[in-house]
DNA sequence: CGCACTCTTGATGGTCATCAAGACGGGTGG
DNA sequence: CCACCCGTCTTGATGACCATCAAGAGTGCG
């Protein structure tokens, strides 16, 4: 059930029989939900983490006149908010982008889990410092990134994301977001994200379209991004 | 010497006499930088973490084309790279603004400290996952705020931050960066910098001159900014 | 089959970038 | 002590990139 969450820990980290058995009691809860529900807001107290299975969830900010960021995609394997661990509540919100299966973590057997194995308690930290290596590139995107280059850098990060859980190879993958979404992603209008979409068609990188991204050229796709997949830390780190 | 930093930690959490003096052990070292020393480079191995005492110290990525975007500002107190105790190096470099002092503290002290104080390993943790919440808010000012909204915003930041240590109040903050340094954080140009601050003087809300920021309305400056800090998780987290 | 949402494209405009040049200011040396 | 110099600040002119507004076409779901 969380065979996706192990694999992407495996990446980086070597964890062994007792540990993983320990992962898998960890979970309380399966639960299911539809497309576009906001599943945990900002500000409340949260007594458990959410472990993503399937689908696509994001976490998102919002100004009063309701102009919306997500600040960061999360693909099955991944803990939506983990942080929420040590922080007691979030700063932001989370919402499904597709239909999902998440498993719940209560607080207290991430506690038992980490305190009785205290080489995953650095396996955790670091997860939740490799969010935030990705909020750090997403932010060099923002900022200094033009729109095709950004979002040939989301495809990118996405892409090689993705394919350590076996869900996405060098051409392409299912992706079930909105041009909206996706340029609540970019910091850029669902227009622009259309036309800047066009052009990277039109230049033989990739295509969106019907749920997919079509990887045309791969190593074209990442010269325009200037994508660098340092920032996810895909070397083994030894114990 | 590391009073700051035991002040913020503070702020949130109960630190215990035996806690403390766990921490103030781990130092090993203090170091002075002139100003633009970049002091650790993405890329390098890493065997301690740096304690900013005192200074500015700011943590950036930049792309081919030499373009800079700074991805979170230290104040005294902050560790600035206490991820790279679970990362092993890092994915950005860290730059001084100012002239700094900084106390080493190498990881396997840290290590040492968070197993033999597991309440301490939750407060580290939580302050990681606070830069990665400082992070967030960057990503919503960069992709869906206006210049003077951004401007307002970090200045904002900085006030509650600075003012956690003692070294800002109500008035203002020495704040020692140039214009241009100010646009690599605010994803702009010093050029717009510079015209974005002119009227947040004309508009009475802030003058930022001669390496000080002066509030004359912190809370018409908070409003332009939409600045919550929530974000900054100021409540006191109970053991 | 119809309706709602999403996508697509055109026209226009605003925000911010770029280029350029002069003023200011702080530090250094004659 | 003043002159000089270099980095920073300031302002103007121009233009690019992306936003906004609008409307029609496509697509998928009930």
């Amino acid at each position: 059930m969380i065979d996706r969450h192990l694999t992407r820990l495996r990446i980086r980290h070597d964890i062994d029989e007792v540990e993983e058995r320990a992962i898998r009691e960890s979970v309380s809860e399966v639960r299911e939900y539809l497309a576009g529900q906001t599943i945990i807001r900002a500000g409340e107290t949260l007594r458990y983490s959410t472990l993503l299975l399937d689908g696509l969830l994001c976490r998102y900010k919002d100004l009063r006149d309701g102009q919306r960021q997500i600040a960061e995609l999360h693909v099955p394997g991944d803990f939506a908010d983990l942080h929420s661990y040590t922080l007691k509540q979030l700063d932001h919100n989370i919402l499904t982008l597709t239909r999902c299966r998440v498993a719940l973590v209560p607080h207290d057997r991430i506690k038992q889990v980490t305190t009785q194995h205290p080489h995953l308690a650095d396996v955790y930290w670091f997860s939740t410092n490799l969010d935030a290596a990705i909020h750090r590139e997403w932010v060099l995107s923002l900022g200094r990134r033009s729109a095709i280059s950004r979002l040939a850098a989301l495809v990118c990060e996405l892409q090689v994301r993705l394919g350590l859980v076996g869900l996405a190879d060098d051409k392409g993958f299912a992706f079930g977001l909105t041009q909206n979404e996706l340029a609540e992603c970019l910091g850029l209008t669902s227009v622009h994200v259309n036309r800047t979409l066009k052009q990277l068609r039109e230049d033989r990188l990739m295509t969106f379209r019907h749920g997919r991204v079509v990887i045309h050229d791969l190593a074209a796709l990442r010269d325009v991004a200037e994508f660098d997949p340092a920032y996810l830390y895909l070397d083994r780190h030894p114990r």
